[in-house]
DNA sequence: TACACCGGGACGTTTTGAGTCCATCGTAGA
DNA sequence: TCTACGATGGACTCAAAACGTCCCGGTGTA
């Protein structure tokens, strides 16, 4: 049954909403058993004149029934509220998720993909078409947009596809040198995306492991000053989100460092930044670019990320409380929401 | 997942429409590999602009990718394309059913229903709704309808609901006594179906089994002749099809008469009349109201059964030719086109 | 008997959809 | 290298559908 709701929802994105609304319908009016026109529609947020539209439609139908005092079930209409319950559960759950993600961490827009990213890569890939498509509703004429590295956000910048608006934007990478593999790097996902939609892009060279000595020459250098200004006016932010071990490790922190983060509580890291349980940044990586209080400023900022094992360090960077649109999984949604 | 399915054409019947349009033009730009818009639009008979519609919405969606030289898939495209098609055959199987019937024998509209009236009676329901639908649309302001008297018919007068046009309509039984059980008779489903939709109706009293001359005098009784005359101006004809075997064994009819007709190589029964393979007419009941030649003046004929005993029967009707539109099941359809 | 609430009809406004034409760009072929 | 063709994308116009809103006649109930 999923498989024909993922299927239909690509080929009619809104099936699902019109399927959910007029359940609801059938739903109140039994909860009702007669009901008024008005009645229904204040129970229901609905102006009158659409809800009345429904009505006329599921009276066609022959699941309502329509008389002089009111609005009732016919039992063709109960006998289908019966059969649609186990579907709209699964039609729902996602959507519930959305709503309790919303909640919970008070972000603006939660979308949730079926699956776990752990378990399977297609998972991954449904999260990287879902960040774009809400990149490319969020972008207007000539934004910067700041993206951070990591498989999840290259994975984004693949399934980015070219679009108006999207041709007039400069992407750079949200922060310089963070360690990662030549292929998810910042710099790398920036190109990519600017490739993939026609847009320009801005690189930022700091090499990692440098010298505090050889650090600040560089940041004197002015066209490394000219980048870290346009990145820091970024309008949009994409990044994704790490577990702090991990992610100390893969930049082959030294171990004392990863000991003090541990013992800091770290447990989720975004764009350099390390967080603990309760949102606060503990520690971050020594570099250039975008800082925290950019966020302040940019218009939206969108986090990308999936999987079960996740689930901690996205909730941490979550409680911060920075963001905009979230895209994430089942699996990691569950997660999040069980503590 | 035909389970999915049915109950997403209730609550939004326009869904496998859309779903099949978007699957055929995906489909179409597989084949061509690159096709340009206009080509494309030719090649699916629509019009150039709504075609360009739904190519912007599939390239939002990530699955065509629109260049300066044409239109290609991406790979997501092709993925949909591979696991829709299952999910097509199910859904286009009932339509394919529909055009076939609809081409052989040249009827305006063909309504096929899920399963088979022979073994469940649900499907006695669903195509009374159908049926209904169909007749709630035929109608224009003070229609006369006549309709014939059986259980699928009756069926058809439970499931019909009141509404603006049916409310001036008039329903008269479209022959008198045909020795039908009194809640199936003509008659009744005349009254059920008044009072169902708030219209008038009007009876036909004529004893069964009289004799020629009190049959005679019956005739020339004023207000009997008042109803044939209303009967024979009906401007929609709506009725079942019966075994010929059938029908004449529950009217108790001679044996000698049993013999005759199936000498005749009678087949079907649609009110009063049996029909040959052939669709020829080889025998009638005695007695009055609606004559086969008033169906050419009739704007609409609607002839409704199911269940695959009866796909001979039907077909036999069908092959005299003055259906306008036909409401039937998968067991019939079946049945009809095997042959 | 009076009142409150029901569905249905009507009307003006707004939004969406569709038909048509044209400008611009890229590519292929001469 | 230039030209011509066919491609997309944008713009404009008109029609139709959707919507908000108000009112009317009827009906059940207090």
């Amino acid at each position: 049954m999923k498989a024909v709701l993922d299927l239909q929802k690509q080929l009619l994105p809104d099936v699902l909403d019109i399927i959910k609304k007029r359940y609801q319908i059938l739903h109140h009016v039994m909860a009702y058993r007669v009901v008024g026109r008005r009645t229904l529609a204040a129970s229901l947020h609905m102006t009158e004149r659409v809800l009345r539209a429904e009505v006329d439609f599921l009276k066609e139908q022959g699941l309502l029934e329509v008389e002089s005092f009111g609005i009732k079930m016919t039992p063709a209409g109960k006998k289908l509220l019966d059969e649609m319950e186990p579907m709209m559960k699964e039609m729902t759950g996602l959507a519930r998720y959305e709503e309790q993600l919303r909640q919970r961490f008070g972000i603006g827009q939660v979308i949730v993909v079926h699956g776990d990213s752990d378990e399977s890569s297609y998972v991954k890939q449904e999260l990287g078409r879902m960040a774009a498509l809400a990149l490319r509703k969020s972008v207007q004429k000539e934004t910067v947009v700041a993206v951070s590295g990591g498989s999840t956000i290259y994975e984004v910048a693949q399934q980015l596809a070219s679009s108006t608006a999207l041709k007039g934007s400069i992407f750079v990478p949200a922060r310089g040198g963070l360690g990662e593999s030549v292929e998810y790097q910042a710099n790398t996902v920036a190109s990519v995306m600017a490739k993939k939609t026609g847009g320009q892009h801005r690189m930022l060279h700091v090499p990692d492991h440098l010298g505090e000595e050889a650090y600040q020459t560089l940041l004197q250098e002015p066209n490394i000053q000219e980048v870290v200004q346009v990145i820091r006016s970024a309008r949009i932010v994409v990044h994704g989100i790490g577990e702090a071990k991990v992610m100390a490790k893969r930049r082959k922190a030294s171990p004392e460092l990863v000991q003090a983060l541990l013992e800091e509580g770290a447990l989720g890291e975004a764009f350099g930044y390390y967080f603990d349980r309760n949102g606060v940044v503990v520690n971050r990586m020594p570099t250039v670019g975008l800082k925290l209080e950019d966020l302040q400023n940019a218009e939206k900022v969108i986090a990308v990320a999936g999987g079960s094992s996740k689930g901690e360090s996205i909730a941490s960077v979550l409680r911060y409380g920075c963001e905009s649109i979230l895209v994430t999984d089942e699996g990691a949604a569950k997660k999040i929401l069980q503590d």
